[in-house]
DNA sequence: GTGGTCTAGACCACT
DNA sequence: GTGGTCTAGACCACG
């Protein structure tokens, strides 16, 4: 798996490193059983410290996604770990009204923004049948 | 305007006044060439300090949101300033791809993830003809 | 609030920590809003490093119990924040279990082990109306 | 004897190995005298390394649970060998304390907490007249 | 002055 | 060789 960190964004490397891993579980470049690079590894790879992998793991660690053993490493998780519940789906919702607010300033037409968000979820989705 | 700010979030105060004056202008509570409140009214008004109101405002000057002059205040700027180029498009390309990966992730569906960016677009959106 | 950290121990400092302070919001010592020494303070007061109480701070924090912002520092939440579901009664009874067997094992007698159980309850308890 | 081995659980293996085995004397599945398997034989049956097992039957042995003879193999001590003393007794007050404020914490009910402490010990006595 | 992030290096537990 | 813990010091974001 390929990763791409830009460490001169505002964005805290570890969040990108999580947001590369969950892109990669959305569009099966991950599935579930799936190991990891070891944090020494990963870090190597994209030249950043050892312990920010960890921070990241760790994260994804809380959030479901990843199960992490002292020797074995990280793997994926399977999907009944993470599924969403009706706490994420308001939160969801939350998040993307100050994203939408935005878009509506700068003109952004009712269709873009649906193409928009629709694009993006295609360009991250698994793919397959449902 | 009132606005809504939660000292308890860990959106940051400055990020919060922010959006809730980029969603005043997105639903039209904040028209083109209205005066914002000062920034030691708007502290007070908050509660909060002097300069995170400053800050706030002088980002979205930056944004093409507000124009701020020395003794006049900050005031709403006309739409041309601030509408949507291709960079912003790119942009809020990537951020949405961040938030739909999780929710692939958690199982949304895409109807349910594009009914739940419609609900936030209709909820900041201006009214009016498009 | 005085806490007694044991270095020589072999749970992790920053459990100890976070022990310490669940044991001074269930009996009281800490009230809901109360306000925790920073983590440098702490840090100093405990002699340790200021990473370790930040970690215990930042994991109360994800199990509900503080809020922790920026500049305010560490906060003790509202009960509402970390009352119990019935996830946590199965994970409560699946650590009393492992408990319960060595004290057998140890012929330790049901009324024994009922009132050991009873009095760390009282020890750590509000006290109160219910 | 079934053992059952949770490799995805933050307890470390050989800790779960040792619980098993301490839940098996407490409620007579293992009597004293009785031989267990050796070291290679439970590490194949479990799939895990052997010197895992080893250090699970080396620290039951410290904890008086077990004889281990170089070339016997393991036996079940006689009770006698690991009757709680006073600083058992204690230890095992301290660790209940932790469980009980995080309890506490959490609104648990002192019925409720007695009735999960009841349960759990009931559930892993060795039955019989006490 | 507060916590957050990142880096770095050491030692340990586990298998 | 894996992740976990602890220490330490630097810089930044926030208010």
């Amino acid at each position: 798996m390929v990763m791409q960190i830009d460490l001169n964004l505002e964005t805290p490397i570890y969040e990108q490193i999580k947001q590369n891993i969950i892109i990669g579980i959305a569009n099966n470049k991950l599935s579930p059983g799936e190991k990891l690079p070891s944090v020494r590894q990963l870090a190597a790879e994209l030249q950043v410290n050892m312990h920010t992998v960890a921070k990241a793991y760790s994260q994804l660690k809380t959030m479901g996604f990843l199960a992490v053993h002292r020797n074995k490493g990280a793997v994926v998780n399977k999907p009944d770990m993470y599924i969403a519940d009706t706490e994420y789906f308001n939160s969801m919702a939350d998040r993307l009204v100050a994203y939408a607010a935005e878009a509506v300033c700068k003109g952004v037409k009712s269709g873009e923004w649906i193409s928009a968000c629709n694009e993006a979820y295609e360009k991250v989705f698994r793919g397959g049948i449902e």
